[in-house]
RNA sequence: GCCCAGGUGGCGAAAUGGUAGACGCGCAACGUUCAGAACGUUGUGCCCUUAAAAGGCAUGGGAGUUCGAAUCUCCCCCUGGGCACCA
């Protein structure tokens, strides 16, 4: 009876004792969910356009609308929110909006799979998603969304394709295009890996196909980036784009085909070449066209009909990957029009048809190509001096090529045009927009596009004759979704044009926009496009959409690899914030690495950030009314709120966070701390962790939300303390370290002189001439000694 | 082949002409505990040294500029990303 009665009472207390220590214990999971709720109901990041302050314009790419958000999701997203919270913390209006890019092929392909229909299957994971995103404490307001497979975006999108299509930027052509067998697609460029589909990963064929082209080439000069441009962009994506557009300078030159025979049956007199370096003509020893060049077409020669066969039944990317050049003599001549003298024309397929003319001379001596060429072909080779000057046409060429912009697919903006047999293309009228996506479409692969399969949609009438008429059965591609979202978010349900200028006028360029490497040659190129064509239809007035362009690096799986279900190394965020909290994960996310880095998820290495999450919560307990602050306290503030502040305005996140966990170890090493000590804390690690230093600040007895504080300032007296450390240095090797009166610190003769005393010092000056000092203000003082 | 970004402890990384390795992980010893977890304290680049002091060596390799170089210049090697027969 007597243990029995211990033993209870015991319990009890112990029990007693959890929960009061409990209630004082840092638990994530209560604190976040308390306060997602707090500021949704409380509008705490609403966006008030009517404030006096600046604007800033803080965005992120659009995600996709998969279902889930992954850790690569938090990596684009946190930092950036932090980065905004600071900014609106210093006095700036911020504007965060989010959208979906909610088109494309895998919510149709996931709708085939399943059998859902690709619109509940994308407005079912937009919802999920959304969620997550609360969980995440972004500062997002969600009042402007953008959902791009919504009527009220698309018909924009119609809008502005059909200003195209009457500045004849949209145009119907035929081309040799990338066609993924089963997708049933026409394919960009960028969307094939090694020859094969980068959805489903089968091998892309080529197949003539007439299709709906965007004239970017046009726009190619203005998208050429500049030596030094006006706004913030990496060199990486500057240089990236302007290889891609490949700009190059050069001449038409024309030769003229021999005729001293007088027989020839072709019905053309020369081949116009295009070359870079008119100035290796004399060099030019033979002619070579593309076999699809009208040229190569006219020849009747057995062996060239072959050639050019076997050269069409090739794919561009075979053509591409061929090592031994081929080609065939035309049993034609043309004159070098610098030397007069007769050169052979010759048709090979390492000569592009799509670049250029088609045709070229070659000039073995300069060039390696042409030089592999005739050794193989047994050709001849002359020397130049690069001294020749041929008549011909300046012109600049560009590698890059108008972009093919229809897809044989449902999931898209149904393209706003209309075939007349009498009238032709006709655009369907502005008032008549949008062109809604029918729902109850077949939309399983059949070899043509899925709205051609609804008759009762695709029957229309012409607007121009009113005589029956089709309607276009393609869809855009979603990047042409995704290259002007961002102007709508300012104003996204406005109906009177794709946004409101004046919206536009007062918040746009944006500021900072967030993002992966991956867009540098689509995406980003394609949103520059779209602005120099806004600005063109004089809608709005500047040449760049961002000020600033940031690419976030990569977070590999804890092997090093790319995460990959199939590899079973995928990180789930989710997870994480379940053992961690939110905060930690965002706090991990920026401290882990520089946000451009590339690196590999550590799941031992967020355990120290719960551990600094833990302790700033202990830390109000140190907090007494006696507590003092000397001036190395108040240094160590100041520099502090400096630091953290300079970091998170240069986008240095992982400096900032190191700098707030050292002056916690300086806080935690006094026997007592101040209240201000403890609260510019908790506001300066705010944009980091929201949730606990708003719980924290509640805790303080303040009653308004942390996230609407000003910044803390920094008060410049205070960032530098009594003594400064200088480095002693003989011949630029440090000998010595000496501390010395901050008064002094600029005082060569006085820091000479007290710097000599020291005995380490003074063993290395014994018996040597000081041939000259060198002294940096506050750091360090050189002696430059000689025997 | 061309263009871009990189290469620093056992690991993620700081330092962008001025004390290399801040901060964090990991590891070790000690404390706490019946024990473990958690937590706390101290230490932790390498070599020499019982240890300390003192010294030497170290930022992919080699040269150079400089009083002083991870940082600037040149050559070479490696990794990641992009482009690639563009005349």
């Amino acid at each position: 009876m007597v243990g029995d009665l211990s033993l209870k009472f015991k319990s009890d207390i112990m029990v007693g004792m959890d929960e009061a220590k409990k209630k004082e214990r840092y638990f994530p999971k209560e604190i976040e969910e308390k306060w997602q709720d707090k500021w949704q109901k409380e509008n705490l990041y609403k966006f008030r356009g009517d404030s006096k302050k600046e604007k800033y314009y803080n965005l992120v790419e659009l995600p996709y609308p998969s279902g889930d958000l992954h850790l690569g999701h938090w990596f684009a997203f946190t930092p950036a929110d932090a980065h905004a919270r600071y900014k609106r913390m210093s006095g700036f209006n911020v504007f965060f909006p989010n959208g979906f890019d909610a088109f494309g092929l895998p919510a149709e392909n996931a709708a085939i799979k399943r059998g859902v229909h690709p619109q509940d299957w994308t407005m079912k994971n937009i919802e999920t998603m959304k969620k997550q995103f609360s969980t995440m404490g972004t500062m997002i307001d969600w009042s402007h969304e953008v959902i791009t497979c919504l009527p009220e975006y698309y018909r924009w999108n119609q809008w502005i394709f059909i200003k195209m299509f009457e500045k004849g930027l949209a145009y119907r052509g035929k081309a040799l295009s990338n066609w993924c067998p089963v997708d049933q697609t026409v394919l960009a460029n960028e969307h094939i890996e090694n020859g094969k589909c980068w959805r489903c990963g089968s091998e892309v064929v080529q197949k003539e196909v007439e299709q709906w082209f965007l004239g970017i080439t046009k726009y190619a000069e203005s998208l050429i980036w500049p030596e030094e441009p006006k706004v913030d962009w990496p060199k990486s994506v500057r240089e990236g784009q302007n290889n891609w557009i490949g700009r190059s300078e050069g001449m038409m030159l024309k030769f003229k085909i021999s005729k001293k025979d007088g027989q020839s049956k072709l019905n053309m007199d020369e081949i116009t070449v295009f070359t870079t370096r008119p100035d290796t003509t004399d060099g030019a020893t033979f002619v070579v066209v593309a076999p699809e060049h009208p040229f190569a077409q006219q020849i009747g020669l057995e062996n060239v009909k072959q050639y050019i066969k076997e050269a069409q039944k090739k794919t561009e990317m075979e053509r591409k990957e061929e090592k031994v050049k081929t080609g065939v003599f035309s049993g034609e001549y043309a004159v070098n029009p610098v030397t007069g003298k007769e050169i052979p024309i010759w048709i090979a397929d390492y000569v592009l048809a799509t670049y250029g003319t088609g045709a070229i001379m070659a000039v073995p001596f300069a060039d390696e190509r042409d030089k592999d060429f005739a050794e193989k072909f047994d050709l001849p080779i002359e020397k130049t001096d690069f001294e020749a000057k041929p008549d011909g046409e300046k012109v600049v060429q560009y590698h890059l090529r108008d972009w093919s912009i229809s897809r044989q697919r449902y999931w898209g903006t149904p393209v706003p045009m209309i075939h007349c047999e009498k009238c032709g293309i006709v655009p369907v009228p502005y008032e008549d927009l949008p062109v809604e996506l029918p729902y109850n479409v077949d939309y399983t692969p059949k070899g043509k596009p899925p709205l051609a399969t609804d008759e009762e949609w695709l029957n229309t009438k012409c607007p121009k004759c009113e005589g029956e008429a089709k309607r276009d059965a393609e869809t855009l591609d979603t990047f042409f979704d995704s290259a002007w979202y961002y102007y709508r978010y300012v104003s996204s349900h406005y109906e009177r044009g794709p946004f409101s200028e004046d919206e536009v006028r007062a918040l746009m360029p944006v500021d900072v926009y967030f993002g992966g490497s991956e867009h540098t040659l689509g995406h980003t190129l394609y949103a520059r496009f779209f602005t120099k064509f806004f600005k063109d239809l004089g809608l709005i007035g500047f040449d760049e959409f961002a000020k600033k362009r940031v690419q976030h690096g990569v977070i590999l799986g804890p092997d090093g690899n790319r995460m990959s279900k199939s590899r079973g190394n995928v990180v789930n965020p989710d997870d994480i914030v379940k053992e961690y909290g939110t905060d930690a994960v965002r706090l991990y996310l920026c401290f882990m690495m520089p946000y451009e880095a590339t690196a590999p998820w550590s799941t031992d290495a967020i355990s120290g950030i719960y551990r600094f999450l833990h302790r700033v919560w202990d830390l109000r307990n140190k907090v007494e009314d006696g507590a003092k602050m000397d001036k190395n306290d108040l240094v160590f503030m100041n520099q502090t709120i400096k630091k953290v502040g300079d970091d998170l305005n240069s986008l240095e996140f992982n400096t900032a966070v190191s700098s707030l966990m050292t002056w916690l170890n300086h806080l935690e090493a006094k026997k007592a701390i101040t209240m201000d000590e403890c609260y510019v804390f908790i506001k300066i690690l705010a944009p980091f962790a929201p949730y606990m230093t708003e719980e924290l600040r509640e805790k303080l007895g303040y009653k308004t939300s942390i996230h609407l504080e000003k910044w803390p300032e920094y008060d410049e007296a205070y960032l530098t303390g009594d003594k400064v450390t200088f480095a002693v240095q003989i011949n630029g090797k440090t000998r010595d370290t000496v501390e010395i009166e901050a008064e002094y610190m600029a005082d060569e003769d006085k820091v000479s002189q007290i710097v000599k005393e020291s005995a380490k010092v003074s063993k290395y000056l014994e018996g040597k001439d000081i041939v000259k000092t060198i002294f940096v203000k506050g750091k360090i003082i050189n002696f430059v000694v000689k025997n």
